[in-house]
DNA sequence: CGCCTTGTTGAGTTGTATCAATAGGCGTGG
DNA sequence: CCACGCCTATTGATACAACTCAACAAGGCG
């Protein structure tokens, strides 16, 4: 692994990556898209100085299940899985966290949920006191952060949608796209995907098996619905079937039918 | 149906029970457990009147998905269910909602669920804008709003697991102990459960079909770890056994297995 | 007392999981 | 530069948990 920033440590490390960490949130590639950005540009300093910045090289565990959530977390580079396990050892990945994403939202004393890196990940940690403080300071923090809990609760629900009620083949239409840029944008005649996590992962994000994300993936590309052009980048040849089958669409209002059979 | 107190109005209308407005929150039996229990005694007239209190008779949908967002919700009395519904219908219930449940989060302009009373249900609805301006001059309130999703954030990401990785066994058994008095209470020998909702109501939030739930029902009877009361009455005969299917002690610290099986 | 909705049980089907074997990528070392 | 080893992905064969369809029972209400 060509990895001149990491150092020996098995886990983790605090970094400056050769920078003042006073300068290190001005620089912060992700901060106008996460919570960051509810510091104004003149406090960034007291930013940087609360917190740290740490890398995580791949299969570091870095957020575990049961631990004390003493800490809140932003990505600002690379990708993890986010998790939780039944006792015999199933997983569930309840989500992907990418640059930008805020992680660490704990309803009591422990973290539900495990995160690990899957690529090299960049992180900045927030002891809980800290980002409290800054809260108090700033209180377009307090309402980034009820926003960012928000989005998170409904993109939960929708979620559970797709593992309560959807096919496999729906599943991975809806997967891919979620991860397509924006719907109504320019539709490009074949959008390309980079897919960072294993089949494995996204079958236990989707509640499948990894065979099922495999054949699945086939099908749609014998179909023409997309192009497997690499173990992960996928091309999206047919953008407005994928979205139909991913039944993203509103329902129309009609009283409510319980129980429909997907396959009559 | 003796409901003396319902109008010949087909949907739900204001109440005042016959009771001055203002003075309605001091006596309102949930507002210690609900978001109401950020306003100091001495302001209860002022929620009262940011407030109006609603009667909805069973199958009211009285929040739906797709309308505009402008309003949070609170139930003071019965019980609601809280669903989202593909293009075919399909319905995957995301929660149950009872006395003290806040509603109303959304992301965007638009409401991403519908609720509707399973029982007779009484709540009180707040306009975005007078909740705003409750937030802004009761700083608790933020803090018990962020606190109230954070913690459905972590119920829905459990949900996920329930949904993604259970068996039927296991979905219904963590039901069945979600819905017992708090984990390390009073064990009694035979706890007795009311559940409100239909048996296709339990199907749609466990991710399964009604038939299912039934027998999965007998079976856990038959086992005797549950014994059927009545077609909305179950005794808990066995709630460890039971509460050791639902899989909800905390997972060893261990290097997670992936996609492990079920069956072997 | 009979209608109508909801619940229960049975029989058969099927989507997805499991088990198994092969193929493909990629880094290491000869 | 190629062979080897290891891990992930893919494909095939089979099994089974849960679904669907269907018939009947139970309960509530007019």
């Amino acid at each position: 692994m060509p990895e001149a920033l990491l150092e020996p440590n098995p886990q983790s490390f605090p970094s400056l990556l050769g920078r003042p960490p006073i300068a290190r949130c001005h620089i912060c590639t992700v901060r106008r898209v996460s919570v960051c950005d509810a510091i104004p540009e003149n406090h960034l300093p007291d930013l940087a100085l609360s917190s740290t910045e740490i890398v995580a090289r791949p299969g570091t565990i870095f957020v575990e299940e049961g631990q004390q959530a003493d800490a809140f977390f932003n990505i600002s580079r690379g990708n993890a899985r986010i998790y939780k396990l039944l006792p015999d050892g199933r997983r569930q990945i309840v989500g992907f966290a990418g640059p930008g994403q805020f992680l660490g939202f704990a309803d009591g004393e422990d973290f539900a949920f495990s995160a690990e890196a899957i690529d090299i990940v960049t992180y900045c940690r927030f002891s809980r006191s800290r980002l409290q403080a800054l809260r108090s300071r700033f209180p377009a923090m307090e309402k980034i952060v009820l926003k960012i809990a928000t989005a998170e609760l409904i993109a939960a629900q929708q979620q559970m949608v797709l593992l309560g009620r959807k096919t496999a083949r729906e599943r991975l239409a809806s997967f891919l796209a979620a991860r397509l840029s924006p719907a109504g944008g320019a539709r490009h005649p074949g959008e390309s995907l980079i897919l960072p996590m294993s089949r494995t992962d996204i079958a236990d994000y989707l509640g499948l098996s990894a065979e099922t994300i495999c054949r699945t993936f086939a099908k749609l590309a014998r179909e023409e619905l997309i192009e497997i052009a690499g173990i992960s980048r996928i091309v999206v040849r047919d953008r407005f079937a994928l979205e139909i089958l991913a039944g993203q669409t509103v329902p129309v209002t009609e009283s409510p039918r319980r129980s429909v059979s997907v396959h009559g």
